[in-house]
DNA sequence: TAATTTTTTAATAAAATGTTAACTAATTGT
DNA sequence: ACAATTAGTTAACATTTTATTAAAAAATTA
């Protein structure tokens, strides 16, 4: 997926253009390119790029400008935006970032770290979605900063057993099959039915069994 | 710190109420809502949110009172406010940071604006705020100077070394991610992750590692 | 430029986490 | 009640992730 992503380059130096296609072509990116911020408005309904690369310093509308165009528009609220920026212009990185950029990158631009920055990009916008902080009552989890609190002390669980026990309480009450439970736990993986089983006993060993609760024959639920 | 800031969301309209609960919850911030300004003002104390969003135009009590009001008072010097104002209303942004307002935002309202906004807001003043000195039980940590006292004695600590346990330490019982800690501290470097363990090593080695804890499979935190 | 310090990497050891298998216990349908 | 099915438990084993070194590379200082 992130190979195939579509990314939209604006600058208006031909050779910035250049360069960048050039590196992130070789990675399996699909490129774009408008060489001013009106071309590039234009550009963006026909082209849906996922990530779009936007210079700060362009005459005539700078890349804020730009930026903040793009996110007064309806349809392209989840597009990906990162900013080339001069090292020295430490204002712009606020300024972008409140006219909505997501990232930023200094010049002059290191082709390694051009990718993998915007490998990093892409890869936390199909993460992020839902990861809010849950409370149910004496329980509070906490994904941002992998935290479980139980009657206000903190408790230690491992990855997998956090994630099961976070997935239950996104939706308190509603019955999670194991074949929900696997595709969504285990995404790349195959397991036995008796895993989940071991990680629900060891999330009970940690919070108590009164709130998970087994339904035979369907799978699990977290109950209040 | 950002992701577990506090909001109090205040606007007599409960639509808007819950789509900026909904959007600012999916990013991991906390919610308090009140829907008038003197509920607002009364929620103030036990919530101690760190950024008030406030709709300029509501009935009774308009925004730019409630902000004054709030500025008035002793304890909410640095909480921030952001104003929520119809496009047309160019009167009331004047208004607003007379009023003593940070920052306001248009409507009808972008999500991916609204965080963004709200992201760099917070990440201001976060900045003003934690450039200082930090100081946590034993430790004393102060970038300005690049000192590092621990138990009174002055302990010298490399550049990456010194800038890791600042922004580790930046926010307590935190857990930063390999990633987080990669995109802020090697910002311009493609390193691999043993990288991170020996700096971590390394640090413990100065000032010991009962502060200092691995969360496997997550990151690291600094801990009281 | 040489010397020194810092940073990064690579190899390997250690530790924690995750999975399975074999067995037991509980529940369900007949 | 009794078989059949499903879940729970445990400990061994596999896998993944982190810790520790030492040494190479890069940056800094003298």
């Amino acid at each position: 997926m992130i190979e195939n992503s579509k990314i939209l380059l604006v600058d208006d130096e031909e050779d910035i253009l250049e360069f960048l296609s050039y590196n992130l072509k070789k990675e399996g990116f699909r490129i774009d390119t408008a060489n001013n911020g009106i071309s590039a408005l234009k550009k963006l309904e026909k082209s849906k790029p996922d990530l779009i690369i936007l210079d700060v310093m362009m005459p005539e509308m700078d890349g804020i400008e730009v930026c903040e165009k793009i996110r007064e528009q309806d349809n392209f609220d989840d597009v990906l935006i990162l900013f080339l920026t001069a090292r020295s212009e430490e204002y712009s990185e606020l300024a972008g970032f409140s006219a909505g950029a997501d990232d930023y990158i200094t010049k002059p631009i290191k082709p390694k770290l051009l990718v993998s920055r915007v490998n990093a990009i892409l890869k936390r916008k199909r993460k992020k979605k839902n990861d809010g902080p849950i409370e149910i009552g004496d329980i509070h989890i906490n994904k941002s900063n992998h935290k479980l609190l139980y009657s206000g002390k903190e408790i230690y669980l491992a990855r997998k057993e956090f994630n099961l026990l976070y997935y239950l309480m996104t939706v308190p009450g509603k019955v999670f099959t194991r074949e929900e439970i696997i595709s969504t736990i285990w995404k790349d993986a195959v397991v036995g039915d008796r895993t989940i089983d071991v990680h629900i006993r060891k999330i009970r060993e940690k919070i108590g069994s009164q709130h998970i609760k087994t339904i035979k024959g369907i799978g699990y639920k977290f109950d209040i």
